[in-house]
DNA sequence: ACCTGAACACCGTTCAAGT
DNA sequence: ACCTGAACACCGTTCAAGT
């Protein structure tokens, strides 16, 4: 595990091979074989190891609302540190059993605020995407900035823009990047607790 | 691209590889390399094809906030027939030439309820994390369902829940399933676009 | 119970050579 | 310009055999 946890912090988890922890530390793939039934379950092992080690349960608050925005905020900010994760979790629920402090408190911080438990696992369930996709967007978009230099998709795209068919994207076109690069992941996550605590 | 198309629709993204492609249609692999830069080359190519075969416009409602609702929806839509192309689409924005229309409608219909330009775009991110997230979580977890059946992890962890600890969760833990199998996409879309309105 | 060696059935990509 | 053959440097996993 440790080995392995050092091969996907330094070197991304797509360099996390059977082969290659064999190999580091002096076994054979097929040892492996004998500890975890397959590639899979050993990056589970790895996922509940990471939030074990990372996820350490916040004071919560008093106020129902501010328990929601803090436990995904700190999920969130777990994910953010090590985003090859979102990968595996995506896999399933969110259902690290570390992690699972944080969903009790998102879907009680729901109910104490008016929510029947059943919109509060939705409200949940909504949070949950909004948080994984932002961490998954964000973090392809970065792989895609290093390792090459040739513009890209969305840079060839805006530069020849058609004003008269698209004229919002060409007025914030030249404003896209900075604006994109913000992080405006709290601002999103209080929009939509905000919408999902209002009644509709 | 027809086989390309063919092999992904029929059997996963997962399986069409360039020396499968090549085979298919009685080449070698290094013929592709010839039109394709790499493989990604070949995917993004798959990824706007696939666009601009089935994201028709709709009618553009007058209703600002239908139309973001409406746009968001029909990206939705066209994602959720082909979730394999989320993994490729994250890799930069949503930006497939036949996407833009969507995200104008989207940043526009926004502006038209008050937003400034700025927190537009920044809306238009956060509906993109939001439906992404929902895709991509919804389309792991069902893979994960057909190709095995042993009990997920989720069930699992569920199964043996301390109600001393996790009060809510366990409350709901036999509906958990049920509740996250709902199809909720369009109430979290709502709930988020209405808290992205509301001055905050 | 735990490990090894050899094999199976694959990958993406490079390089040098052909037409 | 377009294609081929052979090679490089890998994968995950199975199977039969060893201690």
């Amino acid at each position: 595990m440790e080995t392995a946890r050092r091969i996907v912090a330094e070197e991304g988890v797509d360099r996390l091979t059977m082969r290659r922890l064999a190999k580091e530390i002096g076994s054979t793939p097929m040892a492996l074989y004998h500890h975890v039934r397959d590639k899979e379950e050993l990056l589970l092992l790895l996922l509940d190891d990471y939030a074990a080690r990372t996820l350490h349960r916040t004071e919560p608050s008093a106020e129902p609302r501010e328990r929601v925005v803090l436990a995904a905020a700190t999920i969130h900010e777990a994910l953010a540190a090590c985003p090859w994760i979102v990968g595996v979790l995506t896999a399933d629920d969110l259902t690290a059993t570390s992690a699972l402090w944080f969903v009790e408190q998102i879907v009680d911080g729901l109910i104490e605020c008016g929510l029947s438990p059943e919109r509060a696992v939705h409200g949940y369930r909504a949070i949950w995407y909004y948080t994984a996709g932002e961490i998954l967007v964000r973090a392809t978009a970065a792989r895609r900035r290093t390792d090459d230099d040739r513009p890209t998709y969305r840079e060839r795209v805006f530069a020849d823009l058609d004003p008269a068919e698209l004229p919002r994207l060409a007025q914030v076109a030249d404003q896209w990047a900075p604006l994109t690069a913000k992080d405006t992941y709290l601002d999103g996550l209080g929009a939509l607790v905000d919408g999902l605590l209002a009644a509709r």
